[in-house]
DNA sequence: TGTCTATGTTGACGTTTATCGATACAGGTG
DNA sequence: CACCTGTATCGATAAACGTCAACATAGACA
């Protein structure tokens, strides 16, 4: 497999334009059910280091081997970027030995979006 | 009790400087514990369409009363509104019959200056 | 082909979480 | 005072979650 699309994630394409701003209205129960998942795969903190790790690699981008020392076992960080991706948070690609994982910007901006909207607010 | 900031919880100066750009280090093992915690607080979708409905409403600020139709019972509405009031993102005060809740924005703006580094990075 | 390394998957275990009904508390009204 | 309404707490239960050890898979290289 040379191409991450085949596999049945959320796509950016989805996600990136689910979100109002928090404060335009109150959220519907399908808009929310969208939202909090990129919410909650940020709600660890285990996942949040190897997000960050990942979002503040040169390109945006890291090999696992280099974001693995977060002080949990390989199958646990494995785990881990996996909700992520399902999130639609990173995607990943083999590339030889190695697999790369590329933070997913339009999903962020989105994210982004929904909480200037609120910090706004009052 | 006319003051909320009576309660153990999480105080805004607290958590408002505790958070770099995701893209411009990775995050510590601290850090990223106090972050998780408030994307948590906004990781399920019954709290989302709480605080959605309290940030959208006048003010930023609603009573109980005006947002707990979001298809559970009152009991689990209360709760919701206590982990998004111990994530710092709610604070609450009674007045008379009714409980109100507002948002509060420095919290709110430190997770949006989060994202918003993260978005840019690619 | 075989072996080594990097990463993903499986199955299990203990903890946390979301939810509810029942109940308690607080404040207004009679 | 008694009663009603709005909100919080308690106790129980089922589901989801984080973690690990064991195993599986994929690619590089000899």
């Amino acid at each position: 497999m040379s191409n991450a699309k085949v596999l049945p994630l959320l796509e950016p394409e989805a996600v990136a334009p689910c979100c109002p701003p928090l404060t335009e209205r109150p959220m519907s129960a399908d808009e929310a059910e969208v939202a909090a998942k990129m919410f909650k795969a940020l709600g660890d903190p285990v996942r949040l280091r190897l997000f960050s790790a990942v979002a503040s690699h040169e390109g945006g981008e890291a090999c696992v081997c280099d974001i693995s020392d977060v002080g949990v076992s390989q199958p646990t960080v494995s785990h881990h970027l996996k909700k992520l991706k399902e999130a639609g948070l990173l995607s990943s690609e083999r590339r030889g030995t190695w697999v790369y994982y590329r933070v997913e910007p339009s999903v962020l901006a989105a994210m982004g979006a929904l909480l200037a909207g609120a910090a706004k607010a009052a």
